[in-house]
DNA sequence: ATGACTGCAAAGAATTTGCAGCAGA
DNA sequence: TCTGCTGCAAATTCTTTGCAGTCAT
């Protein structure tokens, strides 16, 4: 219950309304220990399986996962698979890819070290950095 | 005309038969001193835009930019923006990417160095590495 | 009460597929 | 001739949108 009212505090902190889907929603992919790949879909399958509560609208969940990333609870993930993947994980961090299995496996940002960006074009500024090592079957 | 032996060459040697359209569209896409970024749909624009040739079907370009893709004449380049973009330029290279306009810009694989990618899953050995600078603006 | 949110269904965008006919080897 | 390729249209997949009803504040 206690879990509740910090998911609640976390959504109000962002100026969304703790609605019974967001709660529900925020409760599935920030209360857990290890962070979690996925895409809305998979969202929408993992979260509506589970028999015992009220169906979830698609919409719904495409709606907050976008709120969330806006919110900057969610980091969206780039892969050259043509389908939006999000991560849990929102501290700068990279990704191993496996196109095979369309598999994300996390690079803690510290191991990793970028040297030699240029300067942006004028008028623009680095956002962030991202780095995907494609991995495939020795 | 030499230029077109070159092409059919280039595909011959893919294993790729050098149909008319194979042709036309390889010669756009490498007969050229700047590398193109660009999306099937887009090729598809270009191509078909010059009203002098025949045109050619839009499957047959997603078929003909698979085909190239595999046989290592175009790279595809990650963006979280849901969309497949592909770049002529096939040396390892990293990317500048600006959300706003969807704008790809080249960085030489030179300029960027990355150290310390810890190793790879067992089994799994390390493809490419692909670095996307995202920019917004000032 | 009022604005924001949800859910449904429909629309949209990008890509893939099936297959008959055509063309390169 | 024979296999691979093209073109068309239909189908698929993922995502977005419009809007009426509902809920949080």
């Amino acid at each position: 219950m206690n879990e509740n009212l910090k998911i609640i505090e976390k959504l109000r902190s962002s100026r969304l309304r703790p609605t019974k889907q967001r709660v529900q929603i925020a409760k599935f992919l920030f209360d857990r220990d290890k962070t979690l790949h996925f895409t809305v879909e998979q969202l929408d399958q993992l979260i509506n399986s589970k028999k015992n509560e009220e169906k979830i609208s698609l919409a719904t969940f495409y709606n907050t996962v976008h709120a969330f990333k806006k919110a900057g609870h969610l980091k969206e993930i780039l892969t050259n698979n043509n389908k939006h993947y999000f991560d849990t994980n929102i501290k700068s961090h990279h990704h191993f890819f496996d196109e095979k299995n369309n598999d994300l496996i996390d690079i803690n940002s510290k191991d990793i070290k970028i040297k030699g960006v240029p300067t942006p074009p004028s008028g623009k500024r680095i956002k962030d950095i991202d780095v995907v090592v494609n991995i495939e079957n020795e």
